[in-house]
DNA sequence: CTGAAAGCGCTTACAG
DNA sequence: CTGAAAGCGCTTACAG
């Protein structure tokens, strides 16, 4: 590989006009420039990315953590993704996946960790995650609140989680459903609190009490469990229950395959003997399947978008004002799955 | 940050001690190392990883390329991705995602690449990916097929695709099936191309000829057509083929749903009316929705591991003899979407 | 087992 | 607009 030096020797130039054609930090005569470039061609050559990174100290990447462990991508992730690698290109910088343990202490990296800036998708109580990257000076925000950080003033995007159970349970109690199962995320997540907090606070405003058995939460991803939830959370309810659940909240569209599944067997229908919504889930199986399933949009590129952005003023890449604390709006899309009892 | 030259200060030895004490390369005393350690965790102290890459000339990270455009994160690449992280980790290297313009020629970038190898995810015909790959001398390794690369001896790791479809054909014919029309992956991709061929051969070798109209390609995903792809050309073709269409071949579950509207719209019922075969999706969406889905199982999870392994054999991490071509095992897993005519 | 010194390939004040 | 020189924070022969 060509280096600088081959390139100024032959351009003859010096090594920081060849630096300077390239970052165009300081304006180069044309012909100068013409010159670097053509020789540059001829050479193959690029500037060395490491060795810019080391002086500059960028290393023009960010980091989307991933809770490892009780995690697996859904459409949901696919689509943050999507716009986070989309809008992270717009900057110049690339993106490095990392699974990071959330709660195990793992022996120290043996060394620092070549990110400018991270996002950290899923936070979870005490999330481990958020503690390193503090401990790192490393700037970051999450998708999702934070809890029991001890950290001040944390960068944050997210859905109005509470809105959107408000907004999802006056939806089918106004359809007359006062006996609503709740499939939430995994326990651990901060998500799954805010909505619980919600999903409570909705139905007692209506003066419905929270029957027992009627919230549950995902399983960790490699336990024996969690290829059942939602099956087997929706059989043995409704198989045992003395009040008939007539509505069903979905985390994701998975699960409510798995209840759907539990509802066949149970020989109930959707959505003539039981309403089913989802909160997170992949568009076009939602509109694909039989009967569609109604749920919610919770815009998940516009989040990787906005996180991005978030980070890059964190970053002083972007300039000018910005809030600590983004929401990315969601609504309602009304399909087959929910009926009026 | 605290540098090498601070702890080594602090702790009275020389830069180079400290550095071994972190890199292991050369072994230290005990009581230096104890004392190196010590002293590094008072200043908080971690090499800093874009120096140590200077030098070492490696970034422990790999690159994971993704065709940017015609491409969406399916449930199969999401397992691929899991293999690749757990397996890369395992060597102490990091996944920089990155979607690179199949065909577009973007401007070169302003740097060179900070990876030290990179797995190329579905290969196209003439893929540029590849073609700037092996123009910066960057070791690769290809999931899927390359062609007209003019790039000898390139490493690949693949499932068997002309054997997955000459089964799939097999499995339906045997079952009676002679009109069987096929939903295949985008045709710019190698996978189609193979696919297609074998399934021409397979019907060739039952004296079936195939009938127009029966192989149909994904179009790209920002097009219109991609949001109604199953849907349009199973309405379509069936509604208008003069032989009746008893089996269908759906690259994935979402346009394996797609197509079972239409089938409903049509008024067909599967499996009893038509058999639906799927041969890359999500294991758990498959056999959750009603009837659950037969298809294939491609081990993405294990594509992803053996990708990691080639390349790092490839970058001499992983040491001993290893084949270019690794194929990765697929079977059949009959649920309840075909059945015989 | 340890140290002194050179060098990895750039960028960046500083000077002109 | 350009150059000479120092320096980014490490690792690595070389020597002992």
């Amino acid at each position: 590989m060509a280096k600088i030096d081959d390139v100024a020797r032959l351009a003859g130039v010096s090594k920081g006009t060849v630096s300077n054609v390239f970052s165009q930090k300081r304006a180069t005569s044309p012909k100068v420039t013409e010159r670097v470039l053509r020789v540059s061609r001829e050479l193959n050559y690029v500037p060395n990315h490491t060795a810019r990174s080391l002086v500059t100290k960028k290393t023009m990447a960010i980091g989307l953590t991933i809770p490892h462990g009780n995690f697996f991508f859904s459409a949901f992730h696919n689509q943050f993704i999507n716009g986070v690698i989309l809008e992270a290109s717009t900057y110049g910088y690339r993106v490095l996946l990392d699974m990071i343990a959330v709660e195990e202490v793992k022996t120290p990296s043996l060394a620092s960790y070549p990110i400018d800036g991270a996002i950290v998708l899923g936070p979870t109580k005490e999330d481990r995650r958020i503690q390193l990257l503090h401990q790192n000076q490393i700037p970051f925000v999450t998708v999702g609140k934070i809890m029991n950080q001890g950290i001040e003033d944390v960068s944050t995007v997210n859905n109005n989680n509470d809105k959107i159970i408000r907004d999802i349970c006056n939806y089918l109690i106004s359809k007359g459903h006062r006996n609503i199962m709740f499939l939430n995320a995994g326990q651990q997540m901060t998500v799954s609190i805010v909505r619980t907090e919600a999903f409570i606070h909705a139905l007692e405003a209506h003066q419905i009490e929270l029957q027992p058995h009627m919230i549950h939460y995902k399983p960790l991803i490699y336990s024996e469990e969690y290829m059942r939830y939602g099956y087997d959370e929706t059989y043995n309810t409704l198989a045992n229950l003395e009040e008939k659940v007539t509505a069903i909240i979905s985390d994701d569209d998975r699960t409510a395959f798995s209840a759907m599944n539990a509802l066949k067997d149970l020989g109930y229908s959707v959505p003539e003997d039981i309403s089913l919504f989802v909160i997170c889930g992949d568009l076009s199986m939602m509109h694909q399947v039989t009967p569609s399933l109604t749920g919610m949009d919770l815009q998940p590129s516009e989040l990787g978008v906005q996180s991005v952005k978030l980070l890059m003023h964190k970053l002083s890449v972007l300039e000018g004002e910005f809030t600590n604390h983004w929401i990315v709006d969601s609504k309602i899309v009304e399909r087959d799955s929910c009926s009026s009892v």
